[in-house]
DNA sequence: AGTTTGACTGGAG
DNA sequence: CCTCCAGCCAAAC
């Protein structure tokens, strides 16, 4: 049994960026996912600031609805004024604090193995 | 090799 | 609802 987190190897870290791209380019328009949730369906549940990481660092990462990618508490990125207005552009309802109204659009995944 | 930094999360106040 | 704090962990200093 380890009792100490698992240390992601350099093939990991790389096969954990592709795998969070090709999540993100899922997600369905008007819908959200979690930066947890998609580590976890990475295979890495206690990364998800490091996928957050990787959408902000990764060069063409514009190019995915990476705006559709926000935090458990239904708020948009730090400094990206135009998230939400992408998010309202395809239907996505915010409520009054600023926040996705989560219960609406967040898409939820099963976790198949 | 030690410290700081976040597009995070969960919990406390 | 908000802010602050601890835990988190690869990357950048």
């Amino acid at each position: 049994m380890k009792d100490y987190p698992d240390r992601m190897t350099a093939e990991e870290a790389r096969a954990f960026g592709e795998d969070v791209l090709n999540i993100v380019s899922q997600i369905p328009r008007g819908r959200v996912m979690t930066y947890g949730h998609i580590a976890l369906l990475a295979g890495w549940p206690s990364h998800a600031r490091m996928v957050g990481r990787t959408l902000r660092y990764t060069p063409g990462a514009d190019k995915l609805p990476c705006h559709r990618v926000v935090n458990k508490e239904g708020r948009t990125a730090p400094g990206w004024k135009r998230q939400r207005t992408l998010l309202e552009e395809e239907g996505v309802t915010f409520k009054a604090n600023g926040h996705v109204d989560m219960e609406r659009h967040q898409w939820k995944l099963i976790i198949d193995n």
